[in-house]
DNA sequence: ATAAACCCTGGAGTCTACTCCATAGTCAAG
DNA sequence: CTTGACTATGGAGTAGACTCCAGGGTTTAT
């Protein structure tokens, strides 16, 4: 099938699977000989590996690690496991974060109930009296 | 001051500060004989105004909208407490996606342990299995 | 006087995952 | 045959908040 078909099963653009053909998440498939990618059924789990991976939360990059490994020979499930355990404790660690932010955010919206009425030129009393518990917060 | 010592005084960098300027975050000092920018002990609670908006996960184009407001002769509080109130609302979605996702990998990694032993070429067969429900991850 | 440490500017680079563009060739329908 | 839909390429652009660099002037301490 072409590149154009193939996006639509998978639900993506063909810029995208260029894309990653060019990043060598996508093994390049054969051509015609018109030069059109000529794409095997396969390609569509091969991208369903990839939309599944990126639900976890892994980046393209760990992507691309699982990939070379496996194309090594290895099983690389080893590897996924602990690429997977180390994002669950990324995440966990940002829950801890917004957590904390959220603690902030509604200390903060409660003080403007309580807050002197704004001054001319002022810049703004309740963000300057910010005190934060967290660390990162973006 | 000169701007290595506001830097050091703020806890961040020169180049920061300059950056800061730049993208009309920071009202330009005036300068010495020589160039060198002169800040007033006032660029120290600037910068802290800054520090304290970032640590409510606010982005610096609504610090500069709210300077934007401010310098315009009005009190920004009002704009403030909807900037506030609206990245608390950003703040509790995330926390719901990543609750999901969490719950995502945890399954995904007690999957490991009740999964077949690897043979040789597989992709993974965890990661081929992956259910997701929430909806961005990153 | 000389070296270290500071300051200036404009501009490019970083990271991620795409997305869009111009230019051009190809194919299918009417 | 023309029109429109598809494909190709290489390269640039996006967001966000910096960070770093080259190439140059200045200050400070020794």
């Amino acid at each position: 099938m072409r590149i154009g078909e193939l996006a639509k099963t998978a639900g993506i653009t063909p810029d995208t699977i260029r894309f990653y053909e060019r990043e060598g998440l996508l093994p390049p498939p054969p051509r015609g000989t018109n030069g059109y990618r000529d794409y095997t059924p396969e390609a569509v789990d091969d991208l369903q590996f990839i939309k599944n991976a990126q639900a976890l939360g892994l980046r393209l990059s760990a992507v691309r690690e699982v990939l070379e490994i496996s194309s090594a020979g290895e099983p690389p499930c080893e590897h996924v496991r602990r690429t997977v355990a180390s994002r669950l404790g990324e995440v966990e660690q940002r829950l801890k974060e917004l957590r904390g932010l959220r603690s902030t955010l509604r200390k903060t919206l409660a003080r403007f109930d309580s807050a002197p009425p704004p001054v001319d030129g002022c810049r703004c009393a309740v963000i300057s009296s910010v005190r934060y518990s967290g660390e990162s917060t973006s």
